[in-house]
DNA sequence: ATACGTGCAAATACTTTGCACGTCA
DNA sequence: TGACGTGCAAAGTATTTGCACGTAT
Protein backbone atom coordinates (compact mmCIF):
# COMPACT_ATOMS: atom_id res chain seq x y z
CA UNK A 1 0.00 0.00 0.00
CA UNK A 2 1.34 2.99 -0.92
CA UNK A 3 0.45 5.25 2.11
CA UNK A 4 3.13 2.47 3.77
CA UNK A 5 5.66 3.39 1.50
CA UNK A 6 4.49 6.93 2.12
CA UNK A 7 5.41 6.25 5.94
CA UNK A 8 8.63 4.85 5.31
CA UNK A 9 9.93 7.43 3.15
CA UNK A 10 8.66 9.84 5.65
CA UNK A 11 11.09 8.60 8.12
CA UNK A 12 13.65 8.44 5.98
CA UNK A 13 13.55 4.77 4.87
CA UNK A 14 13.87 3.38 2.12
CA UNK A 15 11.03 1.03 0.52
CA UNK A 16 11.44 -2.15 0.33
CA UNK A 17 9.38 -5.37 0.51
CA UNK A 18 10.67 -6.97 3.68
CA UNK A 19 9.80 -3.23 5.70
CA UNK A 20 6.54 -2.19 3.73
CA UNK A 21 5.54 -6.39 5.21
CA UNK A 22 6.80 -5.92 8.14
CA UNK A 23 5.51 -2.38 8.92
CA UNK A 24 1.97 -4.06 7.56
CA UNK A 25 2.01 -6.79 9.61
CA UNK A 26 2.70 -4.35 12.78
CA UNK A 27 -0.45 -2.13 11.64
CA UNK A 28 -2.52 -4.74 11.25
CA UNK A 29 -1.76 -7.15 14.35
CA UNK A 30 -2.57 -4.94 17.87
CA UNK A 31 -0.89 -7.53 19.95
CA UNK A 32 2.80 -6.42 19.00
CA UNK A 33 4.07 -9.89 17.94
CA UNK A 34 7.73 -9.77 18.96
CA UNK A 35 10.64 -10.73 16.02
CA UNK A 36 9.71 -14.66 16.36
CA UNK A 37 6.25 -14.48 15.64
CA UNK A 38 6.99 -11.45 13.01
CA UNK A 39 9.27 -13.71 11.02
CA UNK A 40 6.81 -16.73 11.47
CA UNK A 41 3.90 -14.94 10.42
CA UNK A 42 5.30 -13.23 7.13
CA UNK A 43 7.72 -15.85 6.00
CA UNK A 44 4.59 -17.27 4.17
CA UNK A 45 4.20 -14.38 1.60
CA UNK A 46 8.05 -13.63 1.93
CA UNK A 47 9.76 -16.89 1.66
CA UNK A 48 13.43 -15.13 1.30
CA UNK A 49 12.80 -12.82 4.52
CA UNK A 50 15.18 -13.69 7.11
CA UNK A 51 15.09 -13.39 10.92
CA UNK A 52 18.09 -10.84 11.10
CA UNK A 53 16.24 -8.78 9.07
CA UNK A 54 13.23 -8.41 10.62
CA UNK A 55 15.49 -7.79 14.13
CA UNK A 56 17.56 -5.21 12.01
CA UNK A 57 14.18 -3.71 10.71
CA UNK A 58 12.58 -3.01 14.39
CA UNK A 59 15.60 -1.58 15.76
CA UNK A 60 15.82 1.05 11.99
CA UNK A 61 11.89 1.51 12.76
CA UNK A 62 12.73 2.46 16.13
CA UNK A 63 15.69 5.04 15.73
CA UNK A 64 13.62 6.24 13.05
CA UNK A 65 10.91 6.97 15.53
CA UNK A 66 8.16 4.86 13.45
CA UNK A 67 7.72 2.73 16.38
CA UNK A 68 8.19 2.27 20.13
CA UNK A 69 9.71 -0.35 21.96
CA UNK A 70 7.75 -1.67 24.77
CA UNK A 71 7.95 -3.11 28.29
CA UNK A 72 7.65 -6.82 28.17
CA UNK A 73 8.66 -10.74 28.86
CA UNK A 74 11.88 -10.09 27.24
CA UNK A 75 11.41 -10.46 23.60
CA UNK A 76 11.44 -7.36 21.52
CA UNK A 77 8.34 -6.16 20.70
CA UNK A 78 7.29 -2.51 19.01
CA UNK A 79 4.29 -0.97 19.04
CA UNK A 80 3.61 0.96 15.99
CA UNK A 81 1.12 3.26 17.65
CA UNK A 82 2.09 6.23 18.30
CA UNK A 83 -1.18 8.01 19.43
CA UNK A 84 -1.81 8.17 23.48
CA UNK A 85 -2.87 4.46 24.38
CA UNK A 86 -2.98 1.75 27.01
CA UNK A 87 -1.62 -1.50 26.74
CA UNK A 88 -2.91 -4.94 28.17
CA UNK A 89 -0.20 -7.58 28.72
CA UNK A 90 -1.97 -11.25 28.63
CA UNK A 91 -0.20 -12.97 31.56
CA UNK A 92 -0.52 -16.43 29.70
CA UNK A 93 0.64 -15.78 26.31
CA UNK A 94 2.69 -12.44 26.92
CA UNK A 95 1.38 -10.85 23.89
CA UNK A 96 1.00 -6.77 24.83
CA UNK A 97 -2.63 -5.59 22.91
CA UNK A 98 -3.24 -1.84 22.33
CA UNK A 99 -5.94 -0.54 24.43
CA UNK A 100 -7.52 2.81 23.74
CA UNK A 101 -7.22 5.97 26.71
CA UNK A 102 -11.13 6.86 26.80
CA UNK A 103 -11.31 2.91 28.04
CA UNK A 104 -10.03 4.55 31.84
CA UNK A 105 -11.75 6.92 33.54
CA UNK A 106 -8.95 9.54 32.52
CA UNK A 107 -7.15 11.44 35.69
CA UNK A 108 -4.48 13.74 35.85
CA UNK A 109 -0.61 12.45 36.29
CA UNK A 110 2.03 14.19 38.40
CA UNK A 111 4.72 16.08 36.52
CA UNK A 112 7.30 15.14 39.43
CA UNK A 113 7.47 11.90 41.52
CA UNK A 114 9.26 11.67 44.58
CA UNK A 115 13.01 9.91 44.51
CA UNK A 116 13.61 13.14 41.96
CA UNK A 117 12.05 11.42 39.32
CA UNK A 118 10.78 13.58 36.32
CA UNK A 119 7.43 12.31 34.61
CA UNK A 120 7.94 12.38 30.76
CA UNK A 121 4.90 10.60 30.44
CA UNK A 122 2.42 7.28 31.72
CA UNK A 123 -0.01 5.05 30.44
CA UNK A 124 -1.99 2.43 32.11
CA UNK A 125 -1.27 -1.16 31.99
CA UNK A 126 -3.74 -3.92 32.50
CA UNK A 127 -3.29 -7.24 33.63
CA UNK A 128 -5.30 -9.28 31.51
CA UNK A 129 -5.94 -12.64 30.17
CA UNK A 130 -6.59 -12.88 26.05
CA UNK A 131 -9.29 -14.69 24.60
CA UNK A 132 -7.22 -17.06 22.86
CA UNK A 133 -5.69 -17.87 26.01
CA UNK A 134 -9.19 -18.20 27.68
CA UNK A 135 -10.45 -20.30 25.52
CA UNK A 136 -7.38 -22.69 25.26
CA UNK A 137 -7.12 -23.31 29.69
CA UNK B 1 16.49 -11.06 60.42
CA UNK B 2 13.78 -12.89 61.36
CA UNK B 3 10.78 -11.50 59.77
CA UNK B 4 12.66 -12.35 56.36
CA UNK B 5 12.98 -16.02 57.61
CA UNK B 6 9.34 -16.22 58.19
CA UNK B 7 8.38 -14.78 54.67
CA UNK B 8 10.39 -17.67 53.16
CA UNK B 9 9.06 -20.34 55.69
CA UNK B 10 5.69 -19.10 54.77
CA UNK B 11 5.89 -19.58 51.08
CA UNK B 12 7.68 -22.89 51.87
CA UNK B 13 11.40 -22.23 51.03
CA UNK B 14 14.26 -23.27 53.19
CA UNK B 15 16.25 -20.52 54.94
CA UNK B 16 19.69 -20.05 53.53
CA UNK B 17 22.06 -16.99 53.32
CA UNK B 18 21.58 -16.59 49.40
CA UNK B 19 17.45 -16.14 49.80
CA UNK B 20 18.06 -14.09 53.01
CA UNK B 21 20.43 -11.45 51.24
CA UNK B 22 18.57 -11.78 47.99
CA UNK B 23 15.31 -10.54 49.76
CA UNK B 24 16.79 -8.03 51.72
CA UNK B 25 18.45 -6.72 48.62
CA UNK B 26 15.02 -6.38 47.23
CA UNK B 27 13.30 -5.32 49.95
CA UNK B 28 15.83 -2.59 50.16
CA UNK B 29 16.20 -1.18 47.12
CA UNK B 30 13.11 -0.19 45.05
CA UNK B 31 14.84 -0.04 41.93
CA UNK B 32 14.07 -3.57 40.75
CA UNK B 33 17.75 -4.50 39.99
CA UNK B 34 18.31 -7.40 37.39
CA UNK B 35 19.83 -10.66 38.17
CA UNK B 36 23.39 -9.21 37.16
CA UNK B 37 22.73 -5.69 39.18
CA UNK B 38 21.74 -7.92 42.80
CA UNK B 39 24.85 -10.73 42.08
CA UNK B 40 26.84 -7.00 41.78
CA UNK B 41 25.23 -5.67 44.99
CA UNK B 42 25.54 -8.87 47.35
CA UNK B 43 28.98 -10.68 46.16
CA UNK B 44 30.56 -8.15 48.92
CA UNK B 45 29.20 -9.74 51.45
CA UNK B 46 28.60 -13.05 49.70
CA UNK B 47 31.64 -14.24 48.54
CA UNK B 48 30.52 -17.68 47.08
CA UNK B 49 27.19 -16.36 45.78
CA UNK B 50 26.69 -17.46 42.06
CA UNK B 51 24.91 -15.32 39.33
CA UNK B 52 23.07 -18.37 38.88
CA UNK B 53 22.24 -18.90 42.28
CA UNK B 54 20.83 -15.39 41.73
CA UNK B 55 18.50 -16.33 38.99
CA UNK B 56 17.22 -19.88 40.95
CA UNK B 57 16.64 -18.04 44.02
CA UNK B 58 14.48 -15.51 41.75
CA UNK B 59 12.48 -17.80 39.73
CA UNK B 60 12.15 -19.93 43.34
CA UNK B 61 10.87 -16.54 44.78
CA UNK B 62 8.49 -16.20 41.49
CA UNK B 63 7.07 -19.94 41.57
CA UNK B 64 6.53 -19.33 45.71
CA UNK B 65 4.63 -15.95 44.74
CA UNK B 66 6.96 -13.94 47.00
CA UNK B 67 7.63 -11.29 43.93
CA UNK B 68 6.24 -10.69 40.71
CA UNK B 69 8.25 -10.30 37.44
CA UNK B 70 8.01 -7.10 36.46
CA UNK B 71 7.60 -5.42 32.45
CA UNK B 72 10.46 -4.56 31.53
CA UNK B 73 13.91 -3.74 28.98
CA UNK B 74 14.37 -7.58 29.04
CA UNK B 75 15.94 -8.51 31.61
CA UNK B 76 14.78 -10.74 34.85
CA UNK B 77 13.63 -7.97 37.47
CA UNK B 78 11.22 -9.03 39.97
CA UNK B 79 9.43 -6.85 42.47
CA UNK B 80 9.18 -7.69 45.92
CA UNK B 81 6.15 -5.64 47.12
CA UNK B 82 2.89 -7.18 46.43
CA UNK B 83 0.77 -4.48 47.63
CA UNK B 84 -0.92 -1.94 45.01
CA UNK B 85 1.28 0.16 44.01
CA UNK B 86 2.60 1.75 40.09
CA UNK B 87 5.81 1.80 38.55
CA UNK B 88 8.41 4.22 37.27
CA UNK B 89 10.89 3.50 34.58
CA UNK B 90 13.73 5.57 33.59
CA UNK B 91 14.13 5.54 29.84
CA UNK B 92 18.03 6.44 30.49
CA UNK B 93 19.17 3.30 32.71
CA UNK B 94 15.98 1.05 32.50
CA UNK B 95 15.28 1.19 36.64
CA UNK B 96 11.96 0.36 37.92
CA UNK B 97 11.19 2.55 40.71
CA UNK B 98 7.95 1.67 42.71
CA UNK B 99 5.46 4.48 42.73
CA UNK B 100 2.85 4.87 45.75
CA UNK B 101 -0.35 5.12 43.83
CA UNK B 102 -1.72 7.77 45.40
CA UNK B 103 0.17 9.81 43.06
CA UNK B 104 -2.15 9.46 40.18
CA UNK B 105 -5.54 11.58 41.26
CA UNK B 106 -7.18 7.45 40.90
CA UNK B 107 -10.27 6.64 38.85
CA UNK B 108 -11.31 3.06 37.99
CA UNK B 109 -10.68 0.63 35.46
CA UNK B 110 -12.93 -1.33 33.74
CA UNK B 111 -13.74 -5.17 34.13
CA UNK B 112 -13.54 -6.12 30.38
CA UNK B 113 -11.91 -5.00 27.26
CA UNK B 114 -12.32 -5.09 23.54
CA UNK B 115 -11.29 -7.94 21.91
CA UNK B 116 -12.23 -9.89 24.85
CA UNK B 117 -9.61 -9.19 27.07
CA UNK B 118 -10.35 -9.92 31.10
CA UNK B 119 -9.39 -7.49 32.85
CA UNK B 120 -7.51 -9.11 36.65
CA UNK B 121 -5.90 -5.60 37.39
CA UNK B 122 -4.40 -2.39 36.51
CA UNK B 123 -1.29 -0.19 37.24
CA UNK B 124 -0.04 3.47 36.18
CA UNK B 125 3.66 3.18 34.47
CA UNK B 126 5.50 6.39 34.42
CA UNK B 127 7.86 7.14 32.00
CA UNK B 128 10.47 9.43 33.89
CA UNK B 129 14.08 9.94 33.74
CA UNK B 130 15.74 9.33 37.52
CA UNK B 131 17.40 11.52 39.62
CA UNK B 132 20.79 9.87 38.83
CA UNK B 133 20.65 9.96 34.99
CA UNK B 134 19.24 13.25 34.68
CA UNK B 135 22.60 14.65 37.15
CA UNK B 136 24.74 11.72 35.09
CA UNK B 137 23.78 13.46 31.28
C1' DA C 1 18.66 -38.97 56.74
C1' DT C 2 17.10 -36.82 52.86
C1' DA C 3 15.07 -33.57 50.03
C1' DC C 4 16.23 -29.13 48.77
C1' DG C 5 19.75 -25.47 47.59
C1' DT C 6 24.28 -24.07 45.83
C1' DG C 7 28.13 -23.33 42.71
C1' DC C 8 30.52 -24.46 38.74
C1' DA C 9 30.60 -25.26 33.93
C1' DA C 10 28.27 -26.42 29.88
C1' DA C 11 24.15 -25.73 27.15
C1' DT C 12 20.30 -22.73 25.29
C1' DA C 13 17.86 -18.89 23.76
C1' DC C 14 17.59 -14.55 22.03
C1' DT C 15 19.70 -10.75 19.68
C1' DT C 16 23.52 -8.50 17.31
C1' DT C 17 27.27 -8.22 14.04
C1' DG C 18 30.43 -8.89 9.82
C1' DC C 19 30.48 -9.51 5.30
C1' DA C 20 29.38 -10.09 0.32
C1' DC C 21 25.86 -9.30 -2.70
C1' DG C 22 21.62 -6.97 -4.36
C1' DT C 23 18.74 -2.88 -5.05
C1' DC C 24 16.38 1.77 -4.24
C1' DA C 25 16.85 6.54 -5.34
C1' DT D 1 26.52 4.70 -9.10
C1' DG D 2 26.64 4.59 -4.47
C1' DA D 3 24.66 4.34 -0.06
C1' DC D 4 21.53 1.52 2.14
C1' DG D 5 19.20 -3.07 2.91
C1' DT D 6 19.27 -8.12 2.90
C1' DG D 7 20.53 -12.82 4.04
C1' DC D 8 23.62 -15.99 5.83
C1' DA D 9 26.60 -17.51 9.31
C1' DA D 10 29.27 -16.48 13.23
C1' DA D 11 29.60 -13.96 17.61
C1' DG D 12 27.61 -11.97 21.75
C1' DT D 13 24.59 -11.60 25.80
C1' DA D 14 21.30 -13.24 29.00
C1' DT D 15 19.34 -17.08 31.10
C1' DT D 16 18.80 -22.08 32.01
C1' DT D 17 20.32 -26.68 33.00
C1' DG D 18 23.07 -30.90 34.73
C1' DC D 19 25.63 -32.53 38.16
C1' DA D 20 28.20 -33.35 42.49
C1' DC D 21 28.42 -31.62 46.85
C1' DG D 22 26.59 -29.17 51.03
C1' DT D 23 23.02 -28.11 54.42
C1' DA D 24 18.33 -26.99 56.44
C1' DT D 25 14.76 -29.46 58.45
Amino acid sequence: MERRAERLREAGLRVTAPRLAILGALEADRSHPNAEQLYAALRDGHPSLSLSTVYKTLEAFLRAGLVRRVATDGSLRVDGVLKEHDHAYCRACARVFDVDRRHFESAEAPVRLPQGLAVQGFRIEYDVVCATCRSTS
